[in-house]
DNA sequence: ATTGATGGTTTATAAAATAAACCAAATTAC
DNA sequence: GTAATTTGGTTTATTTTATAAACCATCAAT
């Protein structure tokens, strides 16, 4: 009846990457940092596991001299958000 | 734009609990760990923190001579869990 | 009386999230 | 020009959390 959530998404911090991801296509650390209001040193933690597990692409540019770096969502990671809100949906339209 | 998530509820296993709660009313400890397919331990610590936190009542009986441990949602509870789908929805429905 | 379930709790360990410390380059203030 | 500050991060250490392992009491059967 309850399916497993997924625990590389069942993570606020994360979670809420991806959902930005989701809706922008395209961000840098500075947006997600603004965005989830995360300290860097978790967000860079939490976007490194995200990009290890393929479900984000992660590209380091620059803007101007600065650096950049940009993520994305990948076909993979789409599809484990919505595998991840479908088990969610049994923990939370079960009433009656 | 994305709204906090509950910490106490965004626990697979403690939301599983609050959740089949929900529905039942009433569940004993057996049944939890059943439908939840945990460990007696860790079902039992997490029923611990909901029930200090007041989400769930618990009560203490026998099943014949056999220990019982019976819980149910409180209403702090459901508006607890309310609010937490609420929170979630900013996460999952943010496309477009 | 010993063995094995049942129904748990307590304690120890593993894993996760978070924060603190740090680094390099750029910018600003003197 | 050079010393402090800010920006954009990473790495490492600490705290918190989840989970599992060990344990306890009672019951039931042998």
């Amino acid at each position: 009846m309850l399916k497993e959530l997924n625990p590389l998404l069942h993570s606020e911090l994360r979670l809420g990457v991806m959902s930005i991801l989701l809706s922008v296509e395209e961000a840098d650390f500075t947006y997600l940092k603004q965005e989830t209001k995360a300290t860097a040193g978790n967000l860079s933690v939490q976007i490194d596991k995200l990009s290890k597990a393929e479900y984000i692409e992660v590209i380091k540019t620059y803007k101007g001299k600065m650096p950049c770096t940009l993520c994305r969502i990948t076909p993979k990671g789409v599809e484990a958000f919505e595998e991840y809100v479908e088990a969610l949906k049994t923990y939370i339209y079960r009433k009656g």
